[in-house]
RNA sequence: GCAGAUGUGGUGGAAUUGGUAGACACGCUAGACUUAGGAUCUAGUGCCGCGAGGUGUGAGAGUUCGAGUCUCUCCAUCUGUACCA
């Protein structure tokens, strides 16, 4: 009898889960370790081919650290909050919560097909209540801190008022917005009002208008890992900075940690620099410089080569600058006004497109060197960008190549403060050198002069040296429907926040998930959203009376909210006291190893990094760094089919609009479709020919003119399609299906390849529904088995490399199995094994096996695992060995690969069922 | 521009610290068996050459007894990021 993956992998799935075979235990003598996945977020197309990817790894992974005796966890939950099903609900009015659960059901019985050992009692959902509960109480605790620069460490915001209190904030170093200083007597002297909008600006969770990403066409505002090259990750709709009251994370206070923690750190290289990229520190200092004359201001620049401030010509200050109206003389006023109206009408697309395009204005005034005592002018540029530094920049043309670009474009001096360089094409940005014709720094090097310049300033009391990160908060605001609900209500227009105890704060329903016309937040149109605070509960708006009774915050939490923390809560997942129990999250730790993708290397690693280190600060967790090694397995592509469709343009005489408008609607319902080798050439066919004579005789009837009347040009362009890749069998399109599939290919035209046949192209490219080109893992499962899949997905390369999806090798791994099994198997299915010792070779087969398959294990490289197990058997085959030993040990080596006909064989030599995993 | 990575047969990919390049698999060729099947088995398969032999890891140089592996220069592809002062 042949290997059953059928019957075989269906009794273990059952067996697996009625035993809770893979439940992990919260106490064990054993020592512990923590195989994580970052969790998919179920989208209706439900899991393809990619996912598997990296949990098959660490499944992999699991059971063979369970193998080796540690007591592992390995769970799996859902990050199902987010915008899909939210645009889903919108255009079909179901609940997100329910197209959410039918998502998740499908995702479930997909993943239980494949065989993996999670532990499914602690699965966990973003956007369940008992989940989401706890993201609230932690943004709660955010809002509660604010950041000690001193003690590194975030702390409680009572007692930064008792300091207030007692000293003011002269004496504190806070990460802080707050630029105002105060004595403990003005402290003690604000009312409540003040002192709360002042505690704001140090609060780790804080409301403030703020400059953000607002993208148009979504509704809602988009955090900077969000927007990629100026348009939305997601659609990519075009982004515009806009100035908005909102909640923000105040992740730049742990800039600092967030990069030195990474040394400890098991990560790559590629993603490790990513996040110090990002956080973008650089080390300078600040300096004034006083405007001339008899205004009273000074402009505060941020520099990393304070070394060159002799080569300083003129400043330039960004659009947006506080000071640029005030300074602004009359005679300017209004070439700067229109100035600074279009660089803020511009989108962040266009400002980027226009990198070239030097632009600014001459504002009119001056300010003084400090140290020469020089005028310099001063400009505005949108090269300069408010939310950096300072907003304002010194130029220093001979040693910066975009105060280079600015200054030649404008006819602005260039000095040459460097020894012996030629500055005359371009700017010299090199470290190294010495300075010439600057004062005090004359004759020194570079790094002498940067110390020397420092010193100067601070002596001078100019400014002082300063660390800057590139690092912006995180806007913790989104205006849709389907994310947590803040549990913040508002008195006399200032949030509150809703005690623990009435957590959480239930999402409310709404009946329709778009945006208020009044352009409020979806959440504007739940009637019952308002908070009693003398019954502490939800009531019906009605009874909002600013009295007792406040209206609610109507934004909801990010995407990133529920995931920034969802790996302390498998620990713990069904504490309703707690987010995690002291006890749990002491024994379990951290996450040993974590898998997924690297397009969270700015996004999600960071923010669970960031609430990690704030949670260790709270005392709530003992340790600082969420996951210890990350592996990043590669995107599996998807291979795209794709027809070509010419656009054929009829060039006729046409006088009235309405045959016009029949024109263009004849050339849209009337498609020809080109084979993908005959794209350049298939103008001089007979088939082309044929078509062609075929539409115009048509187009003829239609318009009612004659033949001769009627000449079809073509477009040198052939534009591709898509096509679902399902009616697509080796680039060979079923052109029957195709001409089905829509309305409008009914009566489509082909030219074709000399066999009859349509050859699409194709082309590797991500995954994606709207691409067609989704494959499943059901139909691989079903015809070749779990096992096989699971084989084959980690025989194909690398797990970190990307590579395009191709079932061709599939088979190769499926004989495989079935070599496998026939070893050990008679014709008739029965066992035939043999209980007499092992030839030398087989022994020599098996202990260079072993010897292979662990160093792949520890290396990670589970595909020349899988071919050392084809090697093995192969060799196997030959010695004809069935020896019972040796498979014995083969067994426990494959079960990580292939479980479910491990766990078959093993109970055939008679073990224990399920004792193979532990 | 900057940062990181990658480059090996027709294809996916092997090759521990420098030591027989191409493991394993797909594909292909030939054959065997056969109540035609996308089954199984056997042999072959980097390239050039009938052959002996030559040649070969993106290109070029270098270190070395010996380089896919180390160093330098260049080219190509991928991924991030982008006026960050």
């Amino acid at each position: 009898m042949e290997y059953n993956f059928r019957e075989i992998e269906a009794k273990w799935r059952q067996f697996w889960a009625e035993n809770q075979t893979f439940k992990a235990e919260d106490n064990s003598e054993k020592p512990k370790y923590y195989v994580l996945d970052m969790f998919p977020y179920p989208s209706g197309a439900g899991l393809h081919v990619g996912h598997p990817l990296g949990y098959i790894a660490s499944d992999i992974f699991a059971r063979y650290k369970r193998l080796q005796g540690f007591n592992v966890l390995h769970p799996m939950g859902y990050d199902s909050f987010g915008l899909p099903a939210e645009q889903y609900a919108i255009q079909t009015g179901q609940h997100p919560d329910k197209t959410t659960k039918e998502n998740i059901a499908r995702y479930r019985e997909q993943l239980d097909k494949i065989g993996f050992s999670f532990d499914w009692s602690r699965e966990v959902r973003t956007s369940s209540p008992e989940y989401y509960k706890w993201t609230q109480w932690i943004f709660t605790q955010l809002f509660d801190c604010w950041y000690n620069n001193k003690t590194q460490q975030a702390e409680r915001i009572s007692e930064l008022e008792l300091i207030f209190a007692s000293v003011g904030n002269t004496v504190i170093d806070a990460t802080t917005d707050c630029e105002e200083t105060f004595n403990a007597e003005t402290w003690n002297g604000f009312d409540h009002e003040k002192k709360e909008s002042i505690l704001q600006q140090y609060r780790l969770a804080y409301l403030a208008d703020s400059w953000v990403n607002w993208c148009p066409a979504l509704g809602t505002v988009l955090a900077n890992d969000e927007v990629i090259n100026g348009v939305s990750e997601r659609g990519g709709h075009p982004v515009e900075q806009k100035k908005m009251r909102q909640w923000s994370m105040r992740i730049k206070a742990y800039a600092e940690r967030l990069i030195t923690g990474l040394d400890g750190l098991d990560w790559t290289d590629s993603i490790k620099d990513q996040q110090r990229n990002w956080i973008g520190k650089s080390q300078g200092c600040s300096v004034n410089f006083p405007v001339s004359e008899e205004i009273d201001e000074s402009i505060e620049v941020f520099t990393t080569r304070p070394d060159t401030i002799f080569g300083v010509s003129f400043l330039v200050l960004a659009p947006e600058h506080p000071l640029v109206a005030k300074l602004t003389t009359e005679d300017k006023r209004e070439a700067v006004e229109n100035y600074v109206k279009a660089s803020s009408l511009k989108t962040e697309r266009d400002r980027q497109a226009n990198v070239k395009n030097i632009t600014g204005e001459f504002i009119g005034s001056y300010a003084v060197h400090p140290f020469t005592g020089e005028k310099v002018q001063l400009w505005i540029g949108d090269y300069v960008l408010a939310s950096y530094g300072t907003g304002a920049v010194m130029a220093v043309p001979c040693g910066d190549q975009r105060d280079w670009d600015f200054a030649n474009h404008f006819g602005l001096e260039i000095k040459n403060i460097f020894e012996n360089i030629d500055i005359s094409e371009a700017a010299y940005t090199e470290k190294e050198g010495k300075i010439a014709d600057s004062g005090f720094l004359t004759g020194l090097s570079v790094k002498e002069a940067m110390k020397a310049a420092i010193e100067a300033i601070e002596t001078k009391e100019l400014g002082k040296g300063k660390t800057n990160y590139r690092l912006r908060d995180a806007v913790f605001s989104r205006q849709r429907y389907w994310g947590e609900p803040f549990p913040v209500y508002y008195k006399n227009g200032k949030p509150h926040m809703i005690d623990a105890r009435y957590m959480p704060i239930i999402l409310p329903e709404v009946e329709k998930y778009l945006p208020t016309e009044d352009g409020q937040p979806p959440l504007g149109n739940a009637p019952v959203w308002a908070w009693d605070t003398v019954d502490n509960q939800i009531v019906d708006n009605v009874n909002i009376d600013h009295e007792t009774v406040f209206p609610m915050e109507l934004n909801t939490m990010p995407g990133w909210a529920g995931s920034s923390w969802y790996f302390l809560r498998y620990m713990d997942p069904h504490n309703e006291q707690e987010f995690v129990s002291k006890e749990k999250v002491d024994y379990w730790k951290n996450v040993d190893l974590y898998i997924g993708g690297s397009e969270h290397a700015t996004g999600h690693l960071l923010y669970a990094r960031f609430w990690t280190k704030f949670l260790y600060d709270l005392g709530f967790i003992g340790f600082d760094e969420p996951f210890q090694k990350m592996i990043n397995q590669g995107m599996i592509l998807g291979r795209s089919s794709l027809v070509y469709r010419v656009a054929a343009r009829p060039i006729i005489s046409v006088e009235d609009k309405i045959q016009e408008g029949k024109l263009k609607d004849f050339v849209n319902d009337n498609f020809v479709f080109v084979t993908a080798s005959r794209i350049n050439d298939f103008r001089e066919s007979d088939q082309f020919n044929e078509i062609l004579t075929k539409l115009t005789v048509k187009l003829s009837r239609e318009f009612n003119l004659s033949e001769d009347a009627i000449k079809m040009d073509l477009f040198n362009s052939v534009a591709p399609l898509h096509v679902d890749i399902s009616i697509v069998d080796n680039d060979k399109l079923d052109i029957e299906a195709f001409k089905n599939s829509r309305e409008e290919y009914k009566n489509a035209e082909f030219i074709l390849e000399e066999d009859r046949t349509y050859i699409c192209g194709s082309e590797v490219e991500k995954m994606s529904k709207s691409k067609f080109n989704v494959q499943t893992p059901d139909e691989l499962v079903e015809k070749f088995g779990a096992d096989t899949l699971r084989m084959y997905e980690m025989f194909l390369g690398p797990l970190e490399q990307s590579k395009p999806w191709d079932t061709k090798g599939i088979n190769g791994v499926h004989n495989f199995l079935r070599k496998f099994w026939r070893l050990f198997h008679d014709q008739t299915g029965n066992l035939l094994i043999s209980d007499e010792a092992p030839s030398k070779d087989s022994l020599k087969t098996l202990h260079k096996t072993i010897q292979k398959i662990s160093i792949d294990l520890e290396r990670f490289s589970f595909n020349t695992g899988v071919s050392n197990f084809m090697i093995a058997v192969n060799e196997l085959g030959e010695q004809k060995c069935n020896n019972r030993a040796i498979l014995k040990d083969l067994l426990i080596m494959l079960s990580p690969y292939a479980p479910h006909i491990s766990e078959e064989l093993w109970v055939k030599l008679g073990y224990e069922a399920g004792s193979i995993n532990v």
